[in-house]
DNA sequence: TAAAAATTGTTTGTGTACAAATAGACTGTG
DNA sequence: CACAGTCTATTTGTACACAAACAATTTTTA
């Protein structure tokens, strides 16, 4: 292949969503200090179902079984979250947010969106409109 | 706030990212299952240069001091990068990569390309060159 | 030149992320 | 009813990813 040099691993699609993911989550910590981006998502798609077990919160936030355990683990170790093992089937744990866990969702909701906005910032609102259609497609 | 409520997790960018990440290390290590997306990166990067300090190919592959080290540990470990001291800057660790190492880039470098490809495979080519250029702000 | 500052690499600790194996519990079908 | 298959959760092992602290070595600069 005479093209086998021209690998750019700077123009890989790989490559630069690492990077983007790195900036994000930099973004991210920077503006909530409190939680890592993961444990925010469970707790705010927990927020909004009101309760759920842990695997079909895992699904639901694109989080493997072992990941999704070591989260609530987290959530749970810091009185978030709650669970319970449920008596129609004793094979799930009920999960549900506590007071606390709503409260600091609530607190920390505007802070998220500004999270997302602040990560696009260098787009216009018509580039960024753009590209979460785009990605939204590799998803 | 009477937005409080209307924070649509799928609809953020940190979300859908992770999301699309998933899946490409997904389609990467079904299609290069000998090494990781980073491993494979400082390769290439060290193929690139022909040697590089630890410090200088992490800055290089956007990687954490720790981070490169763990990556070069493992394709050292694998015989695919050589290290030795530097005698001018007694602090330094040069890196090249193995004829091995070599090898197994030229061998592997037509199937990251299909890699990258099959990534961005739900979009037009007009759309991949899109997504590329937004997410090159973004990095 | 001597002290301060910066750089390189290592280590430790925490937190995703996934594969694979396991145990216990449910569900469906024969 | 029994048992095969499925589902839930856990455990173990490997691999990023980053913060923070450290030692050894340059490099600056005062």
């Amino acid at each position: 292949m005479e093209d086998s040099d021209s690998y750019i691993l700077e123009s890989q699609i790989g490559f630069v969503m690492r990077r983007v993911v790195q900036r994000h989550i930099a973004i991210f910590s920077s503006l909530i200090p409190d939680l890592t981006p993961t444990q925010f998502a469970a707790l705010v798609k927990l927020c909004e179902l009101g309760q759920a077990s842990q695997n079909e919160l895992g699904r639901l936030t694109s989080m493997d079984v072992a990941t999704i355990k070591g989260v609530v683990d987290r959530l749970r170790g810091r009185g978030l979250v709650l669970a319970e093992p449920l008596a129609s089937d004793k094979r799930r744990l009920t999960l549900t947010p506590t007071p606390q866990g709503k409260v600091l969702f609530r607190k920390l909701v505007s802070r998220a969106r500004e999270v997302s906005q602040q990560t696009l910032s260098p787009l216009s609102e018509a580039e960024s409109q753009q590209l979460m259609v785009l990605l939204r497609k590799l998803g």
